[in-house]
DNA sequence: TTGTAAGCGTTATCAG
DNA sequence: CTGATAACGCTTACAA
């Protein structure tokens, strides 16, 4: 029913593949039939069959976006937005297009990832998942379909491109942070432990203690998930235990909120008696009682970079395997005071 | 290079035909070679080309997903990633996949959007943007594709299917709240006022004063966007009121945030000087100080209402335009008090 | 410079 | 119940 490039065809009195040259603006074709067979294009509404196309060509021109798997979690995070919106302009600035997973159990993606690769429906893919996770890498590297992750991949650093912050220096530098402002018992609260990201934060915080002559406490460790039954529980011992830390190093703004909460509950004075170091940024740290001194990651750089990187790795089939570091920066504001000398 | 219908045909000894139906599992072929057709596949590891198929079927089982166009401003709210929840929940129920548009302008969607109705790429299309824009559903309508929109489409609410809440209800109910705790001067603060669901909630606050006999005062309403620059001029000039407010209807939690902020800058005690009551219910409405009084609006719902809707649209073409009301509910926290009689 | 014709990998129609 | 064969709409050698 629709407009093929036959009619066009016809209309413009060529043949189909003239037509299809001129889409695709083949230099060896006479300006002539070019013009006229774009005004026929036009006169028609001819919009080409991209289904059509793509299955000719062996290419889609689509990204696709393997979700994290407990997208509950991390779905609410204003994390996730920026870097969907980093990935939406990487594609959009080279015309490719956008396409997710929506499964929610390990399983269902990788099912999904297959439908895609093998069902040809996308010509790369970034992974948004920085679990430690690899029966889906593997797959793709055996496959040998071009795809880049976001985060740090676990055990594949020098053989999969992938977009990441430097976590260790980042936490060891916010640590460093308090240890200048003369803080001397200082905890860590960190997401999930299976998140590489988690784990090189808490390096770069174990390391500049180290570095300080301060030896690293277990419980003034803690893994809290907020959103998860009984993840405050560790923070609240924390928080109650005798020897108190003046300072916390939390691991992200969301879980900071929640800090902020807990403490509000206790009767504790956030600055005055415990300084906070956040991070990722996002736009609440600013909003805040008192606004949080935050690390920005930049994470729509991430996003954007990674869809920039992805998409060189689909047109140049033996681009090299990259890490990009993309910088970070600590913001100040008030969530943090200088101890007595 | 990759396996095709024609592998598995050889390799079981059939026509290509025969295994075409074995994978749309027609009634009409013999367990045998159903056996036989299946082992094949599994032998050879084969997977279907999606691509040749739907140029084949002239359908993608793809859901296109048209994001609003000031995607900074709403990106970062958190409504927006559960709305992408439900719809990716809705779609995945369905074994639907999702596709988005990337662009930022209005003119960058309209064109990415003819690309995916007349690209044949996608089935049919959820909006997002309640924007009050119609040269986008005129021409879906003309094209007769299919299509639903999240919010209310302004001036089609009869003619195209939509997923919504009762905003004028819901605010209409939060006001009669706050005067059933004596309060006589309540405000509203709004968002973008070119969203339907902002002129909606406006109406809804307007018409609770009326039945209660308070005229509504021009003074006692205003529209910021926080992350615009001089959004929060007119709300400042509304808190700075000789006769200020003793209550605040807020269109949206993030919104309430800043407000939170301003309140604390000016010294001006929440609950006890001014109550609040705020929309939407995201996650951090419970993490503030103090804990929101929000409407729950059900966010996830709509937009896996929106999916499960578009998906019976497309695969019934006559299926009845349907206006689908998603119910909310107060949430009553701590942001309010009553005034003294 | 342009036309012809053979794919791309499926599905669907029609025989048998 | 199964096999040929023609679409689906486009690209791309190969000819002309």
């Amino acid at each position: 029913m629709p407009i093929t490039i036959k009619d066009v065809a016809k209309h413009a009195n060529v043949a189909p593949s003239t037509v299809s040259r001129v889409i695709a603006d083949s230099p060896r074709i006479s300006i002539e039939t070019k013009k006229r067979v774009n005004r026929a294009m036009d006169e028609l509404g001819y919009h080409p069959n991209l289904i059509a196309r793509s299955l000719a060509n062996q290419s889609t021109h689509v990204l696709g976006l393997v979700m994290p798997e407990s997208v509950d979690v991390i779905f609410q995070n204003p994390f996730f937005s920026s870097v969907l919106q980093g990935l939406s302009e990487g594609a959009h600035n080279k015309t490719y297009a956008l396409q997710m997973t929506t499964g929610k159990t390990k399983d269902e993606i990788f099912q999904e990832v297959v439908q895609m690769v093998q069902g040809k429906r996308v010509d790369g893919l970034v992974l948004l998942n920085s679990h430690v996770e690899d029966r889906l890498m593997s797959y793709l590297m055996d496959y040998g379909f071009p795809f880049v992750v976001i985060g740090k991949p676990y055990q594949l650093e020098d053989r999969v491109t992938h977009i990441d912050n430097d976590n260790f220096q980042a936490a060891k530098e916010v640590t460093e942070y308090l240890l200048g402002l003369h803080h001397k018992r200082i905890a860590f609260i960190g997401g999930n432990q299976d998140l590489v990201v988690t784990v090189d934060r808490l390096l770069g915080y174990k390391a500049a203690l180290k570095e300080a002559g301060i030896e690293p406490i277990d419980s003034y460790i803690v893994h809290g998930e907020f959103l998860k039954e009984g993840g405050q529980e560790a923070i609240d011992a924390l928080l109650k235990l005798k020897n108190r830390p003046t300072a916390l190093v939390v691991t992200d703004d969301l879980m900071t909120l929640g800090v902020l909460h807990m403490l509000e509950d206790l009767g504790i004075a956030v600055t005055k008696e415990i300084s906070i170091v956040s991070f990722n940024n996002v736009f609440l740290a600013r909003m805040t009682q008192p606004p949080l001194t935050s690390v920005d990651i930049n994470i729509f750089s991430l996003g954007y970079e990674a869809a920039k990187s992805l998409i060189e790795k689909i047109e140049n089939s033996k681009e090299p395997v990259k890490r990009i570091i993309i910088p970070h920066q600590l913001i100040i504001r008030s969530s943090c005071a200088a101890m007595e000398a």
